[in-house]
DNA sequence: GTTAACCGTGCACAAACGTGCAACTTCGTG
DNA sequence: CACGAAGTTGCACGTTTGTGCACGGTTAAC
């Protein structure tokens, strides 16, 4: 084993669980846990991780470089987005919807998964190609100015022919009275289409959605196989929704 | 075994392993370390791979041809754009390919002037939804990580329901002899696809394409409408071209 | 306040490194 | 065919780098 190479791991880890246990790594590689310690410790000191007892944290977001500031989403996001990539087996297929909490997973897929991602969203499908190594297929149409997403009856025409067995769907309000709405009438047509075609759709409810209603309906909360929440977010909102739909936290 | 034979052998296991141990190929291949170190150094500075201590690993995703590619346009690029979007009519369709000229086209296309704008290339379609008011239609299909356009038998499939005015097709190699190439042999069909379905298509000739010559043909140059060029290159061989070929300059 | 886990440091050893050099091959030239 | 130039290869050398272990200090948990 090269040492870089279990920096990558170590860094692979870190995206991953959103944390790293020296001694675990230790034993799962085989190396001495100073190995470990010694590499945490440089990598801390090139700034990418910070160093806690036990083990190693991500950064804060406030010491992170500019420039992913810009995009970064918030750690609720991150949450929401690393409990969503948990349900990705390999070899699958799945479709990323667009959104800042999709963002959120294109940088934490895995890697030598054999993933294929399908996505209507340009922004979605350079992350994907730029983060990690799956197949990526955008669905072809009319960009919409609203969402920056392909919709209208070029997309409908095309989602018509794909197949897949993970949809993460992103909707601007989930209510237990409303259940899934947005904000775009061809939007939710297309999200709907989607949904139709994939075995499973969850849908990504990052803190901010929560309690919230947007004016044009998606789909009813039985019509979704479950709702991935933040574990750490507390609203009492979630725990009238966990009665009609599976709630992942 | 030739040094040619080895290098080969050791891009084969980078690929296959995702990393190269110097030790291994060299009890392997039955040399010397110090070869096997040479060529990974060798490899190294022609950008292949990336040395660490006990072999090398891939190139960081970062450091791949496609993001070098996508630098700032040069002076000359931008001129030739300039150029390229005078022979924009107003209320016309046009398809946009991938590349720097096409992204230099995007910042400065009419606005008001009922323009829909169809394009294989995710980024393409995000800059110009970002800098014009023009409709954008993207052509779905498999994101080829090489150009980073939509190709494949999807993109092939995509392209026969469109039709359009104007095609600004970016090659890598626009030669007297050898026509319009480029690099990627799906990226060819593709291109070709497309330009079947435009009424006029028109090649962006910056200065570094001219002569030049990629490994797999896209088109003849009596099969395009026009050469677009940037008015201040002085390139002989454009001559040589503009007895086979409309040139704008 | 005790205890066990975790930490950094120093150290010894091994592995990998770059460099210089000599032996060898290849190829072109006289 | 002889010759030398240029390139390739393996070896020897001293140096650098990574690794594991032992030690004593520090931290967190009960």
């Amino acid at each position: 084993m090269l040492s870089a190479q279990r920096k990558d791991h170590l860094r692979q880890i870190l995206r991953r669980d959103g944390r790293v246990v020296a001694k675990d790594v230790a034993t799962d590689l085989g190396v001495s846990e100073d190995s470990i310690r010694r590499d945490l410790r440089e990598l801390a000191d090139a700034g990418e991780l910070v160093r806690v007892y036990g083990g190693a944290l991500p950064l804060p977001p406030a010491d992170r470089p500019v420039d992913q500031r810009a995009t970064l989403a918030t750690e609720s996001k991150e949450r929401v987005a690393r409990r969503a990539v948990d349900l990705i087996r390999p070899s699958s297929t799945i479709v990323l919807d667009a959104g800042t909490t999709t963002l959120a997973m294109t940088r934490i897929l895995p890697h030598g998964a054999d993933l294929t991602v399908i996505t209507p969203s340009p922004a979605i499908a350079l992350a994907v190609a730029e983060h990690s190594d799956t197949r990526v297929v955008i669905i072809g149409g009319e960009l919409a100015r609203f969402s920056m997403v392909t919709s209208g009856p070029l997309a409908m025409e095309a989602v018509q022919h794909l197949a897949a067995d993970l949809f993460f769907l992103g909707v601007t309000g989930i209510d237990p009275g409303h259940g899934l709405t947005t904000g775009n009438l061809d939007d939710a047509a297309t999200k709907r289409a989607i949904s139709a075609r994939c075995a499973q759709t969850y849908v990504l409810g990052s803190e901010e959605k929560i309690g919230a209603t947007s004016r044009y309906p998606v789909l009813d909360l039985d019509d979704v196989s479950g709702l991935v929440v933040d574990p750490l977010d507390t609203n009492p909102v979630i725990d009238a929704l966990a009665e009609r739909v599976s709630v992942l936290r």
